[in-house]
DNA sequence: AACCGCTTGTGAACGCAGGAACAAAGTCGC
DNA sequence: GCGACTTTGTTCCTGCGTTCACAAGCGGTT
């Protein structure tokens, strides 16, 4: 078996996405050959780690030489799963829902939205991205028909959990959550969460601690002297 | 020193983030008091491991009867330094910025705008929530004149490294980039990444692990009945 | 006043991720 | 053809995060 040979780990699976991304880049860009470090550098992460990363996809570069760009961003994109463009469908066409929907960096790195649901119906029948907006009630035919197993939540919180549980009814197997709720998913279903505003604040968190040991470092520098 | 008995660990301070929306929540609700396992099961967490979190603070509960809302809301509040709004400045009003821009969610939690930039000048003086978008050029105004320390990029990827080095040049000490590109800032920077398609390339993956284990299990059953 | 049930807070063990150092392997130069 | 250099792949190790399990403490009850 060529792709697996263990059990990836999912860190490293994160990682694995932010590496095609800068593959991609390095192949649009006409770079047929790239070293660890500079992959790394470019990444934001260690170069022992990236090669770590690497290593669980098999060998796929030449030692003194490094890796081929071409070759290393088709297998990445064959062991994630995104080789060839999968269908999703978004719930929940607000603000972000619509910049989610117009985002072409979706497009570009092996998704597409076969489907746009909202339940308001002043927003049904708008056009975004050159899709129209779907009533909630074609949600179970168009997954049925498109196959969709990837479904975008971007509600408001309080309706998100009833959203879950249609695409779920419908056969929606991963889910990607952008309301501010933990969902409640039946086994086999795959829930991530983004929650904008936590990342917010342990920016806010980090910066205040910043500040009160910058304080501290200022109020009582005495005591570090003599201890 | 009641905050900060000892260094929290990241992962701890993202959790007390979502801990803080619960409890939130149950506040506007009228709850005034809860166990560790009802706010760990809201919050989609191990109940031993929110009380680890807590108790990071310092104690907080009652044993035998648990925690009261108001107070831990507060003092989780008074740890993440959100007690009082923080004022951030947002570049980039495409569909995302302007999502951003417009989302309730981060007002009610502890952070208010005070300043959103474009470089494109037709979107210049629109006025989204109530403020117009400015041009580049008053960065440093804004910031100077507001005392803002957390910035968000939400540009295209190939800006947003010279919008980072503006917005540190202007002041900003914390960064949360939605461009997808890692971001190079001098030390003292703090700087948080969140790449939307990395999500939706890790659902791919685990989606795709589903369907390969259930392949194999469905292919070579003999085996493991022999074995 | 003493007991009992309930819940918190903490200690220990386990597993995992990250980083540094080293060995293997291939290429370039002579 | 051979040696030296470069870069990968791996191994070890340290530290962190998570989970389980138990002791400590408080309120209600008899």
């Amino acid at each position: 078996m060529p792709s697996s040979r263990s059990r990836i780990p999912e860190a490293t699976v994160a990682r694995l996405a932010v590496y095609l991304r800068v593959l991609t880049g390095l192949a649009d860009g006409g770079r047929s050959n790239v070293s660890s470090g500079e992959l790394a550098s470019a990444a934001g992460v260690n170069p022992a780690g990236l090669r770590k990363d690497l290593s669980h996809l098999g060998p796929c570069g030449v030692r003194g030489v490094g890796y081929e760009v071409a070759t290393l961003r088709d297998r990445i994109a064959r062991v994630l799963g995104v080789e060839r463009s999968r269908p999703c469908v978004l719930v929940g066409i607000g603000n972000l829902g619509t910049a989610l929907a117009d985002y072409a960096g979706f497009g570009s790195r092996g998704f597409r939205f076969v489907g746009l649901f909202d339940a308001a119906p002043d927003r049904v029948g708008r056009r975004i991205g050159g899709q129209p907006v779907r009533p909630m009630g074609e949600l179970d035919e168009v997954v049925a028909a498109t196959a969709a197993t990837i479904g975008v939540i971007a509600t408001p919180a309080d309706v998100a959990q009833s959203v879950c549980d249609r695409l779920t009814a419908a056969g929606v197997r991963s889910i990607l959550n952008f309301a501010p709720v933990a969902l409640n998913a039946p086994a086999g279903v795959d829930v991530r969460q983004v929650d904008l505003s936590v990342e917010l604040q342990v920016l806010a968190f980090l910066g205040q601690q910043r500040g009160a040991t910058a304080a501290a470092a200022l109020e009582a520098p005495t005591v570090e002297v003599t201890a």
